[in-house]
DNA sequence: AATGAATGAGTTTTCATTCAT
DNA sequence: TATGAATGAAAACTCATTCAT
């Protein structure tokens, strides 16, 4: 049932050496700082490490990024980038209400929990108080459609009669993204001091569950 | 509105020196490193600044608890027993379903706000991937007892006929965990993502909507 | 009243690329060389901002002078071969020996503020402790006439009852030289600790003092 | 005849491990300074070598002066510290104008060839143009108290007729330094372009003659 | 002939940890 | 007990030099 548009960071295949490809080694730096910065934090990742995974010497990823902030900031775009993809291509206006909300929330759930990285690159960059993010200078790249084609979709249940509530397209989104963040996000804990098992299963019980409420929500008053 | 019961972590007065007051020294560490993980992650954490914070020697750190590792574990033990303290004090059982789940709805929203340690140390342990909280051996002190009586809660709504819908109360907190902690932890990208300022009263107002949102989930079928 | 003939380093022209003009190549080389190693000392210069000065690949400067050794004894014989060409051109012996000896102080003094890196890269292969002027293979090159030029000159005072003291012209040559040189190379240092401001109009006037001083001396006994 | 007092670098033995001397450590780290910097000037030189030659560990180093810059400028301001020392002990008040005046350049000559790594600073930081210099704050611990006393020999000098010629107390002293300093600063290059060979010998010959030199240029008008 | 791309071997700097008192 | 002083090991970053085209 979920969607299964597959996005695994792809396995990491070194180059051969001394290739003449730099579009392709940005990119194989690019992943391998995804791996390393997502699963080590900011501090914890070591250059060292994603030259090793990318198979491209130190001096490379100095000469295309600068310095480990560099690294740190192209990996974090190309984290918004990644998810623009996805939700440009959801054309959440083609369904009805009830089944884009249901649309929106199944592809919430599924870009979090099929790009693990993308989970720890946010709170990554929010335990840095947004320290780059802040900086990066073309957000546009990473500015949500999303918000825009929510809003639609509300106007269009209100005027059909279908949802009694008026809320905040900005807002409800943050609720949708709140209710399949975290137990994602804090999977660990969570299943250390509740009695829960965060697996698949579970998490595609809840995506249902989140439709419900959120539309729960939309219809009463 | 807010429940100003204040957690903030005590401003750090370092001690006079060479005090023979083992457990004084201890609670200076702990708070210095609630500070110090919180703010820089684990890797970005330094026992350095932990010592200087707490105005106790290195050496001491090492006496007490051992190493780094050692340290972070009972920082982040302490951020449950601090969590369970609040809890405890809470008496859901006191109140109507109603008022029981909202008055839930807001210690949570506010315990995360006022403490901001907390979320930041469960982001940095799941960035671990649990690592350490899957050690630790007391679990019983993290462990809440809220899911009791939350699904006491739940059953008086039943009965009463106020609930119409039967769910799994471990996973409504989760919910509502979830629609608390993520405006809060993520602050930071929200705001340099979409058109928001996420300040005291704009979590005010959430937390309200949560309520909403989760009482007509459980009132509606 | 300064000599004039002006020997600013060039300013560099990169040039258009992929010429074949290894002469024209090797200078631009050369000069940005000498730009750099004068700016940095050896250990600081770098071949990278050679080449960039030069608008020559890397590849190129390695294919003609070998290494970033053979680059800088380049430039330190270029530096000699350079003030050689201009003691060349002052024809000593057609003046009075007291015009002859202030025409030297000019020219020594007018060299050496007109070609900062003259002095900068004698600066630094003394540092260096000769190490390479000691392996430069075309000496010749680098050997001055002046000697005996003003060899001639002294026995020209002597024979006409001028100068009363006798001199060696080596050490002789080196009294000016050190007058002419020190202000120059230690304006930095002496601006700092004393209260001097070594412009183009001090030096003039120290011009004028020392050819005052260098006659008193060979007209007294 | 030269002043024998002697100031070469002291012989660095690097301590035993561990031990609690703060100036101790301080001072042996600063010799070493001397010998690397002097010798290899400031980019050249490697604060791993100066770790083995003062026998302290890197982390000492930094943890004492911040970075290579600081050791670099405590290096620097001790050169000048040992200088003043020397200076200050001159005492040139109590000679006779002559005396005072060949006094001064025994003394300048043999500081310079004394203490090899003052002139190897001073050039350093001349190639720098005066970066370091420029910032030292403490500057009275740099400045010197001759000027003053070579302006009360110069007066005295007038006053008794011995000399004729008004001059200017720094331009003079700088005129002396000029003289010392370049023979040994340039001895290398000197000692490969000219048919020379600059020892000890040569050098006192010609403190002989430079006190020669400024006499005459005093006493004639 | 000419160069953009690449890297091994360093260099400066940092940090958890321990010694010596 | 308590700590200022010390360090080994590793991290970020650099640079002379060479490859592959």
């Amino acid at each position: 049932m979920p969607d299964e548009k597959k996005s695994y960071l792809p396995e990491i295949k070194p180059r051969t050496r001394r290739t003449r490809d730099v579009v392709g080694a940005k990119e194989l730096i690019l992943t391998a700082a995804l791996h390393e910065f997502s699963e080590k934090g900011y501090s914890g990742a070591r250059v060292d490490q994603i030259s090793k995974l990318a198979g491209v010497s130190k001096p490379m990823i100095y000469e295309y990024f600068g310095d480990k902030d560099g690294v740190y900031a192209a990996a974090l775009q190309e984290t918004y980038i990644q998810i623009r993809e996805g939700e440009n291509s959801l054309k959440l206006s083609e369904y009805s209400p009830d089944d884009a909300i249901e649309k929106l929330v199944r592809f919430t759930m599924d870009h979090f929990r099929r790009n693990p990285w993308f989970i720890s690159m946010l709170n990554n960059e929010n335990l840095r108080q947004g320290a780059t993010i802040s900086q990066l200078r073309n957000l546009p790249s990473i500015q949500s459609k999303l918000v825009e084609e929510l809003q639609n979709i509300l106007k269009n249940g209100e005027k059909t009669g279908l949802f009694c509530r008026k809320v905040n397209p900005i807002e409800l989104y943050i609720k949708v993204a709140s209710l399949c963040y975290f137990p994602i996000s804090n999977r660990h804990t969570l299943e250390n001091v509740f009695e829960v098992t965060i697996d698949d299963t579970w998490l595609d019980r809840q995506a249902t569950e989140i439709s419900v409420l959120v539309l729960s929500y939309l219809k009463t008053r």
